[in-house]
RNA sequence: GGGCGAUUAGCUCAGUUGGUAGAGCAACUCAUUUACACUGAGAAGGUCAGGGGUUCGAGUCCCUUAUCGCCCACCA
């Protein structure tokens, strides 16, 4: 520990500046700090304080409990960072959470908590390989398969690296308190045990399984994607409405007429007196130069008013008429292939991309006089929300998580399911959360929480890219094995391997996982879950559940339903017990923060500009939780402002008491007696302590945002203001005109340092680097301990 | 089509269980080397989107309308 840094270094700089300031002889005492002199610089204090806490080890509640800031029994209070994605760099929103995060965590450590804040990141999969591939297609004009896997992995992992580097560096600048040793990366050995372990488990369980069903192909990342990674874009199209052939009795509409290549049915509304009579018929026709076969069906999900009231069936190609096959038994004609080009048709159409197949088979209706209308319609399109692109609904063969499939769940700490239980995936997310285990803020999110499951399919887990978890999945011709570890006799073939070699050996599944899959399981993965989970002594054991998740409302979905879903599958148990949401951060015309438009705002740019404590109050100030905030640079310079104030506070206080403070705060004056407060100043104290004890009171219902306002409020408009002005004239007053003036001025001395104090410790989770550098030169009686993170909180 | 949120000072937003409308920024008047110009004092600025209801009392609770924003959904 470098117990140097409180020290004012006694430089011939230092020197220079005493002589500068030397107008202000009446500053310039030799108990004032040097460097109180000057106005505050944040460029110089923030990374010293950071660096100084940092090797303190104090982060760490290991290190807490040992040198005795916190006491072994003491309650505990965790919280685990959501891993920011190795895609690239923090943003203010980012910081936003991760601000709110380190208050709580700094607040909880001052009130003796036995307080752990895990880091990490997330691997992120898809985002971070097709950002890789991008960037060597642009460089090198390379694909991944000019590659290979081994190669592009060794890529993606040295980015990751830079990425996690950077991110790791904006947190310490951001000043989070939080504890490195135990760094986590969902992609790392550990969370890939766990991963394995959690998989083996679900497919044991008949939970996991392998299905041949349409899915959203993503012909631009050659993936397969979830539902919840769709993003709809509004666009124009053309809506065709025509008929196969001349002889075909009914006309069916469509804005895809490339995929009535894979028709092979019309569903009519079995109400519908036009085409009743049809229903059961049969026709075989050529279709462009594709032979198809068209059954009339019957289904209640074609509605009469729409269109033409009948409708082409592509049980291939859409995610509708595939439920609509099924239901009728209708074979699956799959026409267009994973790189969107057809696979059937004439000459003229087959090998075309989807688009231009679209022209020609239009051009064909036309030729052949079947087109009856054209018009253009709105529409909305999915798209893939990594790599933007057009989602290509394709059969195929993937791995599925059942949600709605029935399983004894053998341990149950979940309210409403009993251990040994029957349950449902989506029961165990909805009980967690109705039974009031689980708090949400704001809770009005709760709605889209339990409306989102309600609405839950069976979530499609696997992923044609390279980077992610290898699903645990052996072959060996028809057999099948899946095991936490690799089968003895395992082939390590590539991917790039032509497959159908007939091998003995085993060959692992190709694909990856989800990376949600793996983030998860982060708030146990982390904490040493499965290996140590046993051990009483270990932070799976003494953590787990944590306390509080803060995270943004967009990824409710994505993240902290699917925590909950497999917390309680693995464990039976609740990740988190409180859930607080945070909102969009955007720029002043309220646009988010994008690349593109490059308004970003990296929180190291604040730092240097204002100071990353002015950036921690700006986002913090006003911000109600789970609403969107706008920020400026104007508004994150009232608290540069701010920061300034406090430091000059603390001088006009030290400079004051000046000879005061030391019988003013040993409580005795030199003669002896006691120094008792004066009725005025015993009001001022009643007032004040008042004021800070809600301020607790707030930060403990996490309405920090309101902590934050009456703080600043007292110390700058009541404190400085008001009662500071009063307190000069106290000091001015001569001596010997009364009797009561020395008492007076003692009084308020031990009233100011004491409330300094006060303001200090209280603002210190908030605005922590400031905070520490006025702890460092304030008098040695004022305080117990050097590092102010490790001051006992204030209580009244 | 369903759900959620927002609407408060010129701008950006707070407003705990219902109890006299708040802050920052901007603008206005004054003070002028003061702990701090990264300043202080003062004044100004609001039918709390509109309408209805409950209540002794509503920015806050209920109903309704409008506008904006977000999320979800298989109208081919």
């Amino acid at each position: 520990m470098n117990e140097d840094t409180n020290q004012v270094p006694n430089t011939g700089a230092n020197q220079e500046d005493n002589k500068n300031t030397e107008t202000k002889k009446d500053f310039a005492t030799p108990n004032i700090p040097a460097q109180l002199l000057k106005p505050y610089d944040p460029t110089e204090v923030e990374p010293r304080v950071q660096k100084q806490e940092r090797e303190s080890g104090f982060y760490n509640p290991d290190v807490c409990i040992k040198e005795g800031i916190t006491k072994a029994d003491a309650p505990v209070y965790s919280i685990i960072l959501p891993p920011p994605n190795v895609t690239g760099t923090l943003h203010m929103g980012h910081a936003l959470g991760f601000t709110t995060q380190d208050i709580i965590i700094r607040y909880k450590r001052m009130k003796g908590f036995r307080t752990l804040w895990i880091p990490g990141t997330d691997h992120a999969a898809i985002a971070t390989q097709s950002m890789v591939e991008k960037n060597i297609q642009k460089t090198e004009g390379k694909s991944r398969h000019d590659l290979g896997r081994e190669e592009l992995l060794k890529r993606v992992g040295v980015f990751a690296q830079q990425s996690r580097d950077t991110i790791v560096s904006q947190l310490q600048t951001l000043g989070a308190s939080i504890d490195w040793s135990r760094e986590a990366f969902t992609l790392d050995e550990e969370r890939n045990f766990a991963v394995r372990t959690v998989f083996k488990k679900m497919y044991d369980d008949g939970l996991i399984y392998k299905k041949n069903r349409v899915i959203n192909w993503d012909p631009k990342g050659q993936t397969t994607i979830s539902d919840d990674e769709l993003v709809y874009e509004d666009r124009k199209a053309k809506f065709y409405t025509f008929k196969y052939n001349k002889d075909f009795p009914i006309a069916i509409s469509t804005t895809r007429p490339e995929t009535k290549l894979g028709d092979v049915a019309v569903a009519v509304n079995p109400e519908d007196a036009r085409y009743k009579e049809f229903i059961g018929k049969e026709f075989s026709l050529d279709f462009c130069g594709a032979p198809i076969t068209i059954k009339i069906v019957g289904d209640h999900e074609a509605l009469m008013d729409f269109g033409t009231g009948a409708v082409g069936i592509t049980p291939a190609h859409s995610m509708t008429d595939y439920q609509i096959a099924q239901r009728h038994n209708l074979p699956m004609i799959q026409v267009i292939d994973e790189k969107a080009r057809m696979m059937v048709g004439g000459p003229e159409i087959i090998g075309k991309k989807v688009v231009e197949a679209r022209e020609i088979v239009v051009e064909w209706l036309k030729a052949n006089d079947l087109l009856i209308s054209e018009e253009e319609i709105d529409q909305r399109i999915s798209t893939a929300e990594r790599t933007g692109g057009i989602i290509e609904p394709l059969p195929k063969l993937q791995w599925f998580v059942a949600v709605n499939k029935p399983f004894k769940l053998a341990h149950s700490g979940i309210k409403g399911i009993e251990a040994g239980a029957e349950v449902t995936l989506k029961e165990i997310m909805q009980k967690a959360v109705s039974g009031g285990q689980i708090e949400m803020l704001p809770d009005h999110f709760l709605k889209t929480y339990f409306n989102w499951i309600d609405n839950l399919n069976d979530w499609c887990i696997s992923r044609q890219i390279w980077y992610g978890h290898r699903i645990p999945v052996w072959y060996k011709g028809a057999e099948v094995y899946c095991g936490i570890e690799a089968p003895t006799d395992t082939d390590s073939v590539g991917a790039d391997d032509e497959a159908g070699e007939s091998t003995d050996k085993w060959i692992q599944d190709e694909d990856t996982l989800d990376t949600w899959f793996s983030s998860g399981l982060w708030s146990f993965s982390t904490m040493g879950w499965p290996t140590k989970a046993s051990d009483p002594q270990s932070d799976f054991a003494i953590y787990h559940p944590t306390d509080l998740l803060v995270t943004g409302h967009d990824i409710i979905f994505f993240w902290v339903a699917r925590m909950i879903l497999m917390t309680g599958y693995a464990l039976g148990t609740i990740p988190f017990h409180k859930v607080l949401l945070t909102g969009m951060v955007r720029d002043m015309k309220g646009r988010k923060f994008s690349k593109t438009l490059g308004n970003g705002i990296d929180p190291i740019e604040i730092a240097h500009k204002f100071g990353m404590d002015a950036g921690r109050m700006s986002l913090i100030f006003g911000t109600a939780p789970g609403t969107d905030s706008k920020i400026d640079e104007n508004k994150i310079k009232g608290y540069k402002h701010f920061a300034n104030k406090i430091w000059n506070v603390t001088r006009f206080i030290l400079t004051a008491t000046e000879g005061l403070y030391e019988t003013a705060h040993s409580g005795v004056g030199e003669d002896g007696t006691k120094i008792n407060f004066t009725d005025a100043d015993l009001a001022l104290i009643e007032k004040r302590n008042e004021v800070f004890k809600s301020i607790s009171t707030n930060i403990d219902n996490l309405k920090i945002h309101i902590a934050a306002e009456d703080l600043y409020n007292y110390t700058w408009k009541e404190f400085a203001d008001i009662i500071l002005e009063d307190s000069k004239e106290i000091f001015a007053d001569v001596d010997n005109l009364e009797g009561g003036a020395i008492a007076k001025k003692k009084s308020r001395a031990k009233f100011l340092l004491e409330t300094l104090g006060l303001i200090i410790k209280t603002l210190h989770p908030f605005m922590p680097h400031v905070t520490q550098e006025i702890w460092s030169l304030l008098p040695a009686e004022l305080k117990t301990r050097e590092l102010l993170m490790t001051e006992k909180w204030p209580t009244f």
